[in-house]
DNA sequence: GCCGTTTTCGGCCCGACTGTTTTCAGTCG
């Protein structure tokens, strides 16, 4: 069993990558190593685990896996490695794919510095630069070596890569902000954040934003010179790229008016959702940029002709589709939905009526109970779980048998004063339960069956093995008393990596007791993401969105958590706080 | 290499910029 579950879906995404990596510096032709990376960007989305589909023999039914792909993941499941990729390393070196990272080198560069000058690692890459033997290459020169140099050395600064949406977004908003300020009120029409920040990808590459503006160079002027700006990267008449002092790169982009609908959509990507537009607008007879439709003569408008659009909608309705929520846009399905007029209801921030997850001043959070509860009434919410961490706990004093009781009595007391006052809004009382290292809770049944609703949650010994730290889950799972498995997987994003955790056995154990999902809404967790929250959903499993809040403020995280969802493509009837008090019991086990 | 509202063969998104060139290939998003 544990040797059938020796690679996960990212080890064979990059497996299919490093293939199409080799095959494009060796000159092969550029649909024959796409195919390889479009199958890896499918597995990558795929919250089935890879060798169960294998096992099964029903690979070529994915998206853009045929025989050929097929047959290395088959390959690579069993033995780590694939006849291709073998082959592959005999005719490339391995170390030139490293050379792809470099700024401004690709393929065609990478394969001439290899043939030509014997070039294979980044070390001689650098020392050829220095030695100015680049510049001897027809089509390189001086500058070459120097743009080269300096995408070495910015590659050695470069961090983990991506940064957390939780970061990007906040970045994004207060660029866009500070531009409205320094900007005239006529100089700026519109700017709206676009990319994977519009998308609310959980990760961001660059920031992206898009302006609709009459004066394109004051606004370029004024970008250019905002304070976070460390450096301009480039500057052109409708875009320009500055680097930014906490490192990331933000790309403005300026438009007419006319152009809105078909810049914001192109601008918000992803980039196989538009290839996938562009393909059916070219079979409807259409060319689409980010300017506008223009005719190809192909279908009923003679060529040439153009469309301009105001708005996204407009854009997608022309082309017979219904208006794709800028979550959903990942090339997972979404056009065939929208064609036929069948896409999901999206669930919103307004659609949730109160929290399963949070805590007070009593473990480790920073405000009372009734601060807490406030909070939670401010937003509007009906309800709200009092869940401080249970004893088990190192790192927080932890509430056990005696402290719950005390918290009933609070608890009761308060929600008498609301009551009388005619606040319709329920404090509830549960835990936030430690499920510890082997696999017991920290507290027993009886303490358990006095709570409205239980959470638990792995915190400890997170590196155990797959079969351990999925056991764990499961116990937990089997216990009548957990209501809610708190963020399964335990990752903090760009710091530390989920368990090992076989999220498919305890999805199907969750869909099989009745245990609630938290889709756990801190921006540092997210925790499950898009993909698992999907496959839940698929597999029976119910979902609670929750803040896990350790202040009243960290309630406003929650729109990261309905963005998780969003792009899981959940639907408020997924998702059990969207009931009232009532219903949400009943949906509980 | 994959795929099917034109198709089991013949297609497979589009534009902008860079650096090096005298008209364009390579890279990027």
């Amino acid at each position: 069993m544990a040797d059938s579950h020796q690679y996960t879906n990212h080890d064979v995404a990059e497996h299919l990558r490093l293939i199409a990596n080799l095959k494009e510096i060796k000159g092969e032709g550029r649909f024959h190593y796409l195919a390889f990376r479009n199958a890896a960007e499918v597995l990558d989305a795929l919250g089935e685990d890879i060798n169960d589909i294998a096992a099964a023999g029903t690979l070529t039914d994915l998206p853009g896996v045929g025989k050929g792909v097929a047959e290395v993941i088959a390959q690579f499941l069993a033995s780590g490695d694939s006849e291709l990729a073998q082959k592959l390393r005999s005719q490339v070196p391995v170390s030139l794919v490293t050379l792809l990272e470099v700024e401004g080198l690709g393929p065609k560069k990478v394969a001439r510095l290899w043939r030509e000058l014997g070039i294979e690692t980044l070390d001689e890459l650098k020392a050829a630069a220095e030695a100015q033997k680049i510049r001897q290459l027809k089509g390189f020169g001086s500058k070459s070596e120097e743009k080269i140099l300096r995408g070495i050395a910015l590659l050695a600064q470069k961090q983990s890569g991506r940064t957390p949406l939780g970061v990007a977004r906040p970045a994004v908003l207060g660029l866009i902000a500070d531009l409205k300020a320094a900007l005239p009120a006529d100089a700026l029409t519109a700017i709206e954040p676009a990319g994977s920040v519009r998308r609310w990808q959980e990760t961001v590459g660059d920031l992206d934003i898009l302006a609709i503006t009459p004066r394109p160079d004051e606004v370029m002027a004024a970008f250019c010179s905002l304070p976070q700006v460390s450096e301009t990267l480039w500057r052109g008449e409708t875009k320009s790229r500055v680097r930014l002092k906490n490192g990331l790169e933000c790309d403005l982009r300026a438009v007419a008016p006319t152009h809105w609908g078909t810049a914001l959509q192109y601008f918000t990507g992803n980039k196989q959702h538009n290839i996938e537009l562009r393909e059916l607008a070219l079979k409807q007879g259409w060319s689409l940029s980010e300017y506008d439709l223009e005719a190809t003569g192909k279908g009923a408008a003679p060529a040439g002709e153009k469309r301009y659009f105001e708005s996204e909608e407009a854009l997608y309705a022309f082309l017979g589709l219904d208006w794709i929520p800028p979550e959903m846009r990942e090339a997972r399905g979404e056009i065939a939905l929208a064609r036929r007029h069948d896409l999901p209801r999206l669930v919103t921030v307004t659609d949730i009526r109160g929290e399963l997850h949070g805590h007070s001043d009593w473990s480790d959070g920073k405000a009372s109970i009734r601060e807490m509860a406030e909070a939670a009434i401010a937003r509007g919410y009906r309800y709200w779980l009092l869940s401080d961490h249970s004893i088990g706990l190192g790192v927080t004093g932890g509430v056990d048998a005696e402290k719950l009781a005390r918290q009933r009595r609070i608890v009761d007391e308060l929600n008498r004063g609301w009551a009388d006052a005619g606040v319709d809004f329920r404090l509830l009382l549960g835990v936030e339960l430690e499920i510890l290292a082997d696999g017991r809770l920290a507290l027993p049944d009886d303490a358990l069956a006095e709570l409205d609703v239980v959470v638990a949650s792995i915190h400890s010994s997170l590196r155990q093995d797959r079969e351990t730290i999925t056991q764990r889950a499961l116990n937990a799972i089997a216990n009548p008393h957990v209501d809610i498995l708190g963020h399964p997987t335990s990752r903090l994003l760009g710091k530390r990596p989920p368990t090992e955790i076989d999220m498919e056995r305890v999805l199907r154990a969750c869909a099989e007791t009745g245990t609630v999902l938290e889709i756990n809404a801190h921006p540092a967790r997210l925790d499950v993401n898009d993909i698992y929250a999907r496959r839940a959903v698929e597999l029976g499993c119910k979902i609670a969105i929750n803040t896990d809040a350790h202040q009243p403020q960290h309630m406003d995280f929650i729109e990261y958590g309905i963005a998780v969802a969003r792009r899981a493509w959940l639907r408020p009837e997924d998702i059990i706080n969207t009931l009232p008090l009532d219903k949400m019991r009943q949906a509980l086990k």
